[in-house]
RNA sequence: GGGGGAGUGUCCCGAGUGGCAAAGGGGGCGGACUGUAAAUCCGCUGGCUUGCGCCUUCGCAGGUUCGAGUCCUGCCUCCCCCA
């Protein structure tokens, strides 16, 4: 296991990104002897990239820190079909314009983990609209559809899953491993490229583009996958209570991105340090071996690094310093989120109900209603007991009014 | 084409066969305990008002009934068996 004697393999594996890989031996001695090109596709499904599709961002940054050549695959033409793998139903399909538009904003967050550009180790972004969207049906059936047969198709996970649980596989969907499949020959021939990587759910649909070359063009190409990222209480990371761990600040704020990783279980940050952040193996371990509450500091760190990689070295400070303030201070911090209300609406009185409720930090009236009976809000630190209370001028403390739930969400209301 | 079964609180699973805002889990949220952790214990988990009030929910649309998730009819979707 630990014989790997190519750099990249050898961090790859270290850091608990192997799961499983084809030709295992060739390939390490491939990238040990020439820099090679490796990609991942990515599905435009959603307006923002989320941790989870992080962990495979990181995994492309390993590659390139390796010295190889990273390929962003954004797929424009795949995300049209939708991809089955891992799913028991089938996916709302998005229109093109949908798709379009997340594809610009997913653009713009590979840009923050990745270096593109002409050189050699500059990572390149690639649509497979490009030449999927022009693919003529006959054509490609009698060319690509040939080397796929039904019976070995039917056997694949992707399908099996949805077969035996008796949950519709509609052709469209049936259709996508030999999309990926077909993509990772264009992608050996138009940029060399040898490696395709993924989650372990995309296995399946790797080593079929991996067959597909080897008979359509004699290459040899290799696959390599990673383990689903799960929490040690066995969820699947990255949701929290407001929906999926973002990428994109407008939809999930560096404070709140920074919370998530401070908070996460124990039993996780050695492996979280390793996959998300790129500090030395050494110190990831030293970190880890830190026992009872000082665990709290590999937290931070990991929190610091994590948030420092996807918004920025600043942005993960003031993250970390609203934090301190908030949780070891003394003082109370401006910079948690906010949300302003008009100073003529503030000036005519708030309810606590409407203020928490348009804060986000309850889901209704009722809701708040119950949290206040379980003691679960507070105004400026202090716990609200009756639920009938106006919040006005005499709340106001340098400009804003602090409403929290629990004892992690906080958020100010400023009158503007 | 024929016969049988299923669709429940828009997070999930899942009881329910005329009185139900609807059992029970899981998950989530809050409280206690802690270290902004885990485990454990307790509470909450349709909306609006909280005064015992009103409204909206059990695939869809009608019907029977004082009253239906529960009975009847039609439709949709899925599954199984036969052809």
């Amino acid at each position: 296991m630990s014989a790997f004697r190519s750099p990249f393999m050898k961090e790859f594996a270290a850091r608990g990104h192997l799961h499983q890989c084809t030709a295992e031996a060739e390939l390490d001695a491939l990238m040990a002897k020439e820099r090679i090109a490796g990609y991942i596709g990515f599905d435009c499904t959603a307006p923002s990239l989320h941790i989870g599709n992080l962990t495979q961002i990181m995994r492309l940054r390993v590659l390139q820190r390796a010295g190889h050549k990273p390929i962003v695959v954004v797929g424009g033409g795949t995300t049209k079909v939708g991809d089955p793998s891992g799913k028991d139903e089938t996916r709302q399909l998005l229109n093109d314009a949908a798709i379009e538009a997340n594809k610009e904003r997913h653009k713009e967050i590979y840009r923050r983990f990745l270096k593109f550009g002409d050189g050699p180790t500059d990572a390149i972004m690639v649509d497979n609209a490009e030449w999927l969207d022009t693919l003529q049906y006959i054509p490609f059936l009698r060319d690509v559809g040939r080397h796929f047969t039904i019976n070995r198709m039917i056997t694949m996970d992707s399908v099996k899953l949805r077969l035996d649980r008796e949950q519709p596989l509609t052709f469209l969907e049936f259709n996508y491993m030999i999309m990926q499949s077909y993509d990772f020959v264009e992608l050996y021939r138009r940029y060399g490229c040898r490696l395709q990587m993924g989650g372990s759910d995309q296995w399946g649909n790797i080593v079929s583009g991996i067959d597909l070359a080897r008979r359509t063009d004699s290459a040899e190409l290799f696959g390599l996958t990673s383990p689903l990222i799960t929490t040690s209480s066995g969820a699947k990371m990255g949701k929290t209570a407001a929906g999926a761990v973002w990428l994109s600040a407008d939809m999930l704020s560096p404070y709140d991105y920074w919370q998530y990783w401070r908070n996460v279980e124990d039993a996780d940050v050695g492996r979280f340090l390793r996959v998300f952040t790129d500090l030395p193996l050494d110190e990831i371990a030293r970190l880890e071996a830190l026992k009872g509450a000082d665990v709290n500091e590999a937290k931070k760190v990991l929190a610091n690094e994590a948030t420092a990689l996807c918004h920025g070295r600043a942005a993960a400070d003031q993250a970390a310093e609203t934090s301190r303030k908030t949780f070891e201070g003394d003082g109370m911090s401006s910079n948690l989120p906010t949300i302003e209300v008009p100073q003529a609406e503030f000036a005519a009185g708030i309810s606590v109900l409407a203020a928490f409720t348009r804060a986000g930090l309850t889901s209704s009236n009722g809701d708040a209603r119950r949290q206040i009976a379980g003691g679960g809000l507070r105004i400026n630190d202090e716990a609200v007991s009756d639920e009938k209370l106006t919040l006005g001028q005499t709340q106001l403390h340098d400009g804003v009014i602090k409403l929290s739930l629990g004892k992690k969400k906080h958020v100010l209301l400023k009158p503007v």
